[in-house]
DNA sequence: ACACACCCTGTAGCCACTACAGGGTCAAGC
DNA sequence: GCTTGACCCTGTAGTGGCTACAGGGTGTGT
């Protein structure tokens, strides 16, 4: 398999290929007398795993620890649900962060007055207004 | 006003101002005689402005152009109104990937059955699932 | 013979900072 | 007067996870 059939077979670029093998990530694979990467089924295995654990957006230096337990399979499971658990709790933390956000756009949206001068444009307005010390929309939901 | 106490006033490290001079989101200050920066009034407003923006996880460039329209209160201001929609788009769409995941992750973290051993481990079956083509807990509710 | 798609390596860019290294300046305390 | 420590300066490199070249080579079809 060259290295564009594996990147098609994965739905990952090649250049993305090449990137996880020079960060160790992935083994690098046997070269046809050309000089081009010549891949085996365990790669597209292994690739599949690390896009699997990308996709539920899990950083490669936790994915490199994932594919060390898969590799070394008397290891203590513990270590894997507690990646897992640091991951959702990262991901929960994200979402809060967000919500506050989605309040705070929603709230500075409400002040376009439409006006067609940014001179008196709500948004702008309040957007300064931490400049000038008064409450804004945003500061009085703003916790973190 | 020195660096330090524009950052504390601003709530943000010294290095960061220095970084928003460097990208010209915020102007060069007048020098003292010994060469450290000297802060007035304006730049703190600015600065201010700055990490209301940042907050709203706006990104640099687009703050550039709000600090655009501010400087030229005479341009019309449904751009900053579109501006802060596509933000909002922005972050729903985030929002939707996050809460997506969480849902993956937490099925996923129910599938550690607590041997202690990682080869019968759930949870790494579960992210080897799509390399033997079998249905898996997070690719069933993975729309995109 | 040529076009075109693919492959190779190596390097630089993206974003928004952060973290040095290696120096200079200043005020307080001994 | 001398040291200590906190601050300031510039410039460069690192973070993560790719992405995008530049400048070459290879393979296939017409």
């Amino acid at each position: 398999m060259k290295i564009g059939e594996l990147a098609k077979a994965a739905h990952v670029e090649a250049e993305t290929i090449r990137y996880y093998e020079r960060i160790g990530l992935l083994p690098a694979p046997s070269r046809s007398p050309n000089g081009y990467r010549a891949y085996a089924g365990g790669h597209l295995e292994r690739l599949a795993f690390i896009r699997h654990c990308r996709a539920l957006d899990i950083a490669l230096a936790d994915v490199a620890q994932l594919l060390r337990f898969v590799d070394d399979p008397t290891t203590d499971c513990a270590e894997v649900d507690a990646l897992i658990d640091t991951q959702l709790t990262r991901v929960r933390a994200r979402l809060d962060t967000l919500q506050m956000l989605e309040r705070q756009l929603v709230a500075l949206r409400s002040q376009c007055c439409a006006p067609d001068r940014a001179a008196q444009c709500g948004i702008l307005h309040e957007l300064e207004a931490p400049t000038r010390g008064d409450v804004c929309v945003c500061h009085d939901e703003h916790a973190q």
